[in-house]
DNA sequence: TTGTAGGCGTTATCAA
DNA sequence: TTGATAACGCCTACAA
């Protein structure tokens, strides 16, 4: 059996009422009792029962996240530095993390919102991988759950978030690669729902406008966002009448499946070929060539997701409710550069 | 406000133990209340409050995992394929998975441990990155806590886990690079308190005696088990007056790093060099060239973790308390081998 | 077959 | 400054 506050109060000769309002410190209780008290606390190793005391207080002290995973087996790197983030911020808190997996979209995915709101498993979600219409954020504005998310969906909801200049840096990532030489420049993308997948496709629009260079149809495809897809639809790329003389990607995990077919064609990259990622995560500078992307701070963008959530959580509206994170451009081998 | 059993029990005209047990199936119902019962509930979208019934029941329904991780940054697919295996299955059971993050050994580790037994938040850990003498095994033996563990620790203390066949697979794959004309094999482990890297040097060693090849302590050396040691390492390791023709890593993520290192220095791998790692995770398949491995299910591991911490917290000792996976070893370039 | 009541550990509202 | 007491929502032994 583990120690409560009865034992505490029972050792101490006080009320059990005592022996809480000094532990929350409640300034009604005479300092020396206080010390006694927490002394003893410590002692005696108490620890709060986390049932009971949501019970009373009518929260979890959690927040949840539930990884958008569209396949069983992902391994996309991206998301083990997001949850390393959320894990070591709502640590610090102190929160709770829960974590769940569903796949984004499906009946599942709903199931586990709703149970966790109604059952008050967490006080608030950290929401990933947002869509232009996204019904999480619909449904949890509805319920009146706080939540932060990723990206910002186009639902009317304004709601506190961190954003990645998606648009502009890849549009400047554009002007580079004409800048050193390449014209044909391809966009492997994702799913069209996204968030990303639209600004990004904006963005690399933009820049080849910005250069003054049409868009061609043929050169913008659709891919899940994995190696295997990234592999596959750039073989198809190559394949075509007039294949491109680059590649961008909407992410690192499909430029390494990129990289991987061009290799496996024998296309010499950087050269004759250009690719490039987004995100940055650390396999980046450890592929074949390097992989020039635009890395977005993944670890402090998750820590800042839990600060404004648990702002939002102690009723302390943030003064910034919308954050704007500006990629940095890694200039590598992949389109030719330098590698530094 | 949620609803209650309250709620539902005011509705039909019940008291709320009635239907409390309508709802868990006690047989001292009628079945026509507990139709009536388990309608109206879902009709109201009754979810129970987790809060209330772990306290009464004295059980959080929660398994806990903690990353063990060094650096605040980290990266490896490894575990988020090994979370992702953690989610789904937990989902199935249904529990929740709690998860934070501390840096193996330290003080924060101790204490999350000890926080999370004291305050019952969890029943029962999932324990990963074994050490030999491990303090989390003895801890939670001791407070007679479940736990279960990838890997065995040499505490003595005889948990449910899984194994993976390191020692065998290890030598088994220095016989095949010795089959492929590699001589002078070396070895890049990681940290020495580590279960698999006791065990994974050891199937060098044995690999190596069994070709009746010397071991020269020179090319047995250490990294932490990320990309850049690897290339750090491997840069170390053909500086040496003699260097080794061949370098085995003890994980997919430090070969990654050891590839690099080779590409720089132009080394033709597969050729020249002999690469191998060991987990399977996705990306060895994309990295150039593409990675010999030797695959561990690590989807499936984890969900059988998880089953096998079920089975202990219903009290229905798992039949097979010891798990014993074979590694796949993959063939690839990286050694020689044509790429399947 | 159903209703009643006590209690899980904590916190909050009263009195004292 | 402290003590008693009533909840929070659910479960379960016991009574009806």
């Amino acid at each position: 059996m583990s120690i409560t506050i009865r034992n505490i109060a029972k050792k101490l000769k006080l009320s059990i009422g005592a022996v809480s309002r000094a532990m929350d410190g409640y300034p009604d209780i005479s300092e020396e009792t206080r010390q006694r008290v927490i002394q003893t606390a410590k002692e005696m190793g108490y620890v709060p029962n986390r049932a009971a005391r949501q019970l009373r207080r009518q929260k979890a002290d959690a927040i949840g996240y539930i990884l958008p995973s569209d396949t069983p087996r992902f391994a996309d790197p991206f998301f083990s530095e997001f949850l390393s983030g959320l894990g070591d911020e709502t640590a610090l808190h102190p929160f709770d993390l829960l974590v769940s997996i569903a796949p984004p979209g499906a009946e599942a995915e709903q199931t586990i919102y709703r149970t966790w709101t109604q059952s008050r498993k967490v006080d608030g979600f950290i929401l990933d991988r947002i869509h232009l219409h996204d019904w999480r954020v619909r449904f949890l504005a509805e319920q009146a759950i706080p939540f932060v998310g990723l990206e910002h969906s186009l639902d009317g909801i304004d709601y506190p978030r961190v954003q990645v200049d998606n648009a502009s840096s890849m549009s400047g990532l554009v002007v580079h690669l004409v800048g050193r030489g390449f014209r044909r420049i391809a966009f492997i993308g994702g799913p069209e729902q996204l968030v990303i997948q639209n600004e990004r496709l904006t963005g690399y629009r933009q820049g080849l406008e910005d250069m003054h260079l049409a868009l061609d149809p043929d050169l913008v495809v659709t891919s899940d966002l994995t190696g295997t897809s990234g592999y596959q639809t750039t073989k198809r790329l190559c394949s075509i009448p007039d294949p491109p003389d680059a590649i961008m990607c909407i992410n690192d995990e499909t430029a390494f499946g990129a990289l991987h077919a061009l290799r496996d064609l024998g296309v010499q990259i950087g050269k004759d070929m250009a690719v490039t990622g987004f995100d940055g995560v650390a396999a980046s500078a450890h592929s074949d060539p390097p992989l020039t992307t635009l890395d977005i701070p993944v670890h402090e963008i998750a820590h800042k997701l839990v600060d404004l959530l648990a702002a939002e959580l102690k009723h302390q509206p943030a003064l910034e409710r919308r954050i704007v994170y500006a990629p940095r451009l890694l200039k590598r081998l992949s389109t030719g550069d330098s590698s530094s």
